[in-house]
DNA sequence: GTTAGCACTTGAAAAAGAATAGTGCTAGGA
DNA sequence: TCCTAGCACTATTCTTTTTCAAGTGCTAAC
């Protein structure tokens, strides 16, 4: 167990290394611990020693190890309020009536990044917990139409597809016999029960049945786990950690990674932290996420940003969004 | 006007300084030139004198200038075959039969994206020539619903909104009213159109038209000059001249202003090629560029890089994007 | 337990030196 | 008149050296 001072000292240095960038010195806490630079070193040693403090060098000042920035959010970061300014911005969209959820909450990550400079990901429920809603087919010019396709979370996609020499009636049918039949079905199954549950019926209904079948079946293979959404990935080109092109390229690599959306999963109910090694996207960033679940939806919503990261602010930013978020449903 | 080989000259420099982004050496092309290297570098002396060569100190090799690499474009460079490989690339997406052409659009421009390496922006037609098509509602939970706006030239855009307290009849009745009065209306008309004759009109037959109202004035008001498509912006940081996070900052912001829509017009019907301070984006690179148009869209495809750029590549894959589109409305 | 003092370490910045790549110029030859 | 071999000259880059400042660790005294 800590000390009372070293606690003190500890949340000093991660405080002001995460307000610097620098390795912090005994000589610039001493003051406010009220003793000398030298017993503030022996106590750097102490926590050294323990495994919370790092070196870059022999004679530098120290940084938080991860272990160090661990125990300070463990133990030593306290909930903060809500500073007004930043308040002030988020509630200009959250007091826009007509913004769904979703748009909500992009838009407050879009200000989030821009305000901390750090990268937001939201992440919307899984495509396979989608279930198709509606489709519907809108003609724009000759053989040009778009397809539509809205599920029951309110995620939208839609493709433009080419049906050359088909006619509107044969198109329309085939659109409501599968919103007859399979709305309701989880999208990832779509496609399965496309082949055999529609395939057959649209083949005794439909001429040029082929052609119209295949459109459709491209359309739904298509129509991934395009439910992700990367905000302020360029703000990490502000970041003193990625100050060279080449780390910025491996974490952008990382950030578009196809497989992110398993990155970002979570066990937790509230918010939680993982720093450097604890994530799994870079072992240089800290996540910062938490699950959301309103009434109509659910997802995640993910901050990514250096180890050194402004850990109480993030939270409490996150914790504002998420209580506006879900409590939206019931206030209008 | 230059003599056969100071053409000769011009070009191999141009070439092999986009070959290796090194300046080029005397030594490096006087076998090519059958002559000694002291002849090529008087020869080079001259070009310099005419503004077509730069050094970038006393004694290094040559690298273009800009008027080089004007005079090459202009003078020396000559249409080439696409290769075999990159044509291979392209015609799978091409040859896709339900693909419709702005999906194939991006797909090929990724494609090129990630074989050249430079950024690539796909400008659809600007909103004020998209004339609205139709609008729709889908409800999805409760107050929760998606508005669907589809223009003519199949420029899709969603919005969720939520609308506590509001019957979907209501609803109903304001989309029809909206569908019925203001289809055909160029997108940036139809918020003031929205106010002058349909806000009066709403407000005789519908409840709650205040709140209705306003949700979709905001949805039009939000409908902005989005048609615009930014690919493998990432691809700046593999540019050697891009190797500080300072100059990747500045073009990135460069690319993601809002008014880079108004920085990419040509008044060419073909392809234009604008090096260095020709283009409005930033003056070091280069930005090659072609309208398109087909039956069904028309808009601009335009290729950053930097300004030691592959010109006669990108000029042929170009070529072969615009003609492959353009075709495709008499094909399939 | 705390602190002043001092030797010591290290990195970062500046300066100096060596190596290299390439030019410009000159003078002699086809 | 044009071409080319040869050589002096110049920047750049890469190393090495020097200097400087920032901080630590340790010791001895309070």
């Amino acid at each position: 167990m800590l000390t009372e001072r070293q606690n003190e000292i500890l949340k000093l240095i991660v405080l002001e290394y995460i307000k610097l960038a620098h390795p912090v010195s005994s000589n610039l806490i001493c003051d406010t611990i009220h003793c000398s630079s030298a017993t503030v070193r022996s106590e750097m040693a102490s926590l050294e020693e323990m495994g919370l403090l790092e070196k870059t060098h022999t004679s530098s000042g120290r940084i938080p190890s991860e272990k160090g920035y661990r125990y300070y959010v463990d133990h030593l970061m306290k909930a903060k309020e809500i500073t007004g300014e930043d308040m002030l911005k988020l509630q200009t969209v959250f007091q826009n009536q007509n913004l769904a959820l979703s748009e909500c909450l992009t838009q407050s990550l879009e200000l989030i990044s821009d305000m901390t400079s750090y990268t937001s990901i939201v992440l919307g429920k899984k495509s396979h917990e989608n279930k198709l809603k509606e489709i519907s087919v809108v003609p724009i010019k000759d053989s040009h139409m778009i397809v539509i396709v809205i599920t029951d979370q309110g995620h939208v996609e839609h493709k433009d597809v080419e049906l050359p020499n088909i006619s509107q009636e044969e198109i329309k049918k085939t659109v409501s016999l599968i919103n007859d039949l399979i709305v309701g079905t989880p999208i990832d199954e779509v496609s399965s029960k496309l082949e055999f549950e529609i395939k057959p019926i649209i083949s005794r209904y439909v001429k040029e049945h082929e052609l119209i079948y295949n459109t459709f079946y491209n359309v739904f293979r298509d129509f991934t786990n395009k439910n992700i959404n990367i905000v302020g990935k360029d703000h990490i080109l502000e970041q003193p950690e990625f100050n060279s092109i080449d780390k910025v390229k491996d974490l952008f690599s990382k950030i578009d990674d196809k497989h992110l959306v398993d990155k970002i999963e979570s066990d937790n109910q509230n918010i939680s932290i993982y720093i450097g090694k604890e994530n799994k996207i870079d072992n240089d960033v800290t996540v910062i996420q938490t699950p959301y679940k309103t009434e109509s939806e659910e997802g995640t919503i993910a901050i990514v940003g250096p180890k050194r990261m402004d850990y109480d602010r993030v939270v409490t930013l996150l914790e504002y969004i998420k209580e506006n978020i879900e409590e939206k449903k019931e206030g209008e």
